[in-house]
DNA sequence: AATGAATGAGTCTTCATTCAT
DNA sequence: AATGAATGAAGACTCATTCAT
């Protein structure tokens, strides 16, 4: 596999791991298999692979969106499905979201950020759209709609999977929240 | 001024202006004005300091939260002034929030991190439960949509102050947007 | 261009820019714009360059000192064509001379550094001996005197490239003192 | 002992032991028997002793020649004493003054050499000029003939000690060589 | 309680060298 | 002969922590 991505992903699974200050990128290196000098053909430092986990993890939720998405389903499953998959995805990178956010803002990457969830908006904001032009849910700013929404749904999953040790009980009352809330919020 | 203070106030500014990782305990020391050694009286390490940052943060949303609300205004009111609050507090602390966040849970401080923001959580389901009580919003459960009230507002807020270079217009915009969602979200 | 030629011109180039300990071997061979591997087919390492570099200058010494003087002129006007080659050529190598000078002296090539130097001093000490033997300068070791003017000559033309920016008045000034000394030192 | 000076005292030792291009810092700091981190405190790099290295040298030079002259003493003894004085520095210093030198002029430094050859250019011309006054020798600038005089020394002595496994007789020739040298340079 | 020079273990980082293509 | 991605040993450098003052 290519190397970049094998550091990439070993990263991830180090931070989380170890978290992010404890990580020594000879731990990174020895789980991507690869020697020490080669990681700094790739990246000139541990937090610059912060960008690069972002954007998988953007891109990962935005996919697994759309993937969860049917057409012809009622506007509450489809949004029920965008919780699940922010909360799938939030719980497959936990610990790692937080570090990965505050390594990007802790370097000058902080721009980048935006960049990188632009297709995960919007690809939500289309879908609120969709929802809004079918008299569905009420008229808003559906880009600014969408932050709002991936915004609350991940703090929700947050909520759950980082304070509290994996309950499923409680996770499923949290989706349920988060879904009702929604619901609520953008209904006419 | 108290030394531990000092500390406090200093890695506040250090983190922000560096990130976490690349924070030094020299470089708070220099900016506290105390010796090297002099950090170990207070504090054991350099994360240490963080849930001492939090509780100073938490507290002062939830001061800002009680003391800007009056009992006798309406409740979207009331909804106003907290959103108000969570967004100045939040620009005052601006990255340093996602920081503290994360420089929480990469260590075993995590648990403090609930009972840091449990007044906070209290005071806003306290006034949550009021609303219900009297009929103005729809019957959740109270606490947990304290947390997404509060979840979804420093989400908008962090949007604003940590990607746009300040603009108090977008600031706005968003406050409004917060507000609008919420009120629709908890309305009977 | 033949490669050898290629990597020993870049690593003057190189050597002049960064010094001996800064220059990495994928610089020379980014400026010789070969690739990595190709320098090892010509030389077994960075200081092995030295003694081709050094070779190059003290021919190019020995050539415009032999070029420039003529048979029927005057001693003195011989002797100052000679400065006048040993400032050009140091001028042209400037602090590369001081770093082949000390970069053979660090490893084993010292030895070499007489072999390379001989042609020059030769050509120099048969000038000399023919200023004496035709009684125009006092009687000495002309091998001895030989290294004495150049090393004269050398440490003057140091003395101006090396430390004032290019100031061609006081490069004149500094080659008429040098000129005088040595004609006082030689004459009968 | 002052711990920089330990620092500079070891670095020549091992300097002239392995070259600067084979000392480790780890080396520097096993002689000067302080911790690694220690060196760190009092300089950047390796190379930045360099100029505190040519400081002592040109310093020790200078106290040799300004020690080793008497003033009742007939100018061409004084000149013998002056050329006695660099020949045993720069065999002290040997290989290290070629390196001292290009690790100045490797960095940027180079303009703290005339700094540091200063006191001794002063020194010397200030015997210069009290020769020509007393009429001993002819009338030059004492300044740039000062700068001669070591400069031819400092030739001399290296062509000796560097090349040539050491050789008193040699040694001695090359002294008197460069002293007849310099007196015919000099006199009136 | 306060200091800050000194420490040295722990990491980062470099870069000469190799070797499959 | 030429390439340049990959290697990993070697060393540089950092920085939390200590402790004598």
């Amino acid at each position: 596999m290519d190397k970049r991505e094998r550091i990439i992903l070993a990263a991830v699974e180090v931070f989380r791991e170890n978290g992010i200050e404890k990580t020594k990128i000879s731990d990174i290196v020895k789980k991507a298999q690869i020697a020490q000098g080669t990681f700094y053909l790739y990246f000139p430092s541990k937090l610059s692979v912060m960008p690069a986990i972002a954007e998988k993890m953007a891109a990962r939720m935005e996919e697994a969106i759309r993937q969860s998405i049917k057409a012809e389903q009622q506007w509450t499953i489809q949004l029920q499905q965008m919780i699940n998959a922010v909360f799938t995805v939030t719980a497959e990178y936990r610990d790692v979201s937080t570090l990965v956010y505050s390594g990007l803002s802790a370097t000058e990457h902080v721009r980048e950020w935006e960049e990188i969830y632009k297709p995960l908006y919007k690809t939500v904001a289309s879908f609120i759209e969709e929802w809004e032009r079918a008299g569905k849910t009420r008229k808003t700013d559906p880009n600014r709609t969408a932050k709002l929404v991936i915004g609350l749904a991940e703090s929700a999953a947050e909520q759950v999977y980082l304070f509290n040790s994996f309950d499923a009980e409680e996770e499923n009352r949290q989706k349920e929240a988060a879904l009702e809330f929604i619901i609520h919020a953008l209904q006419p």
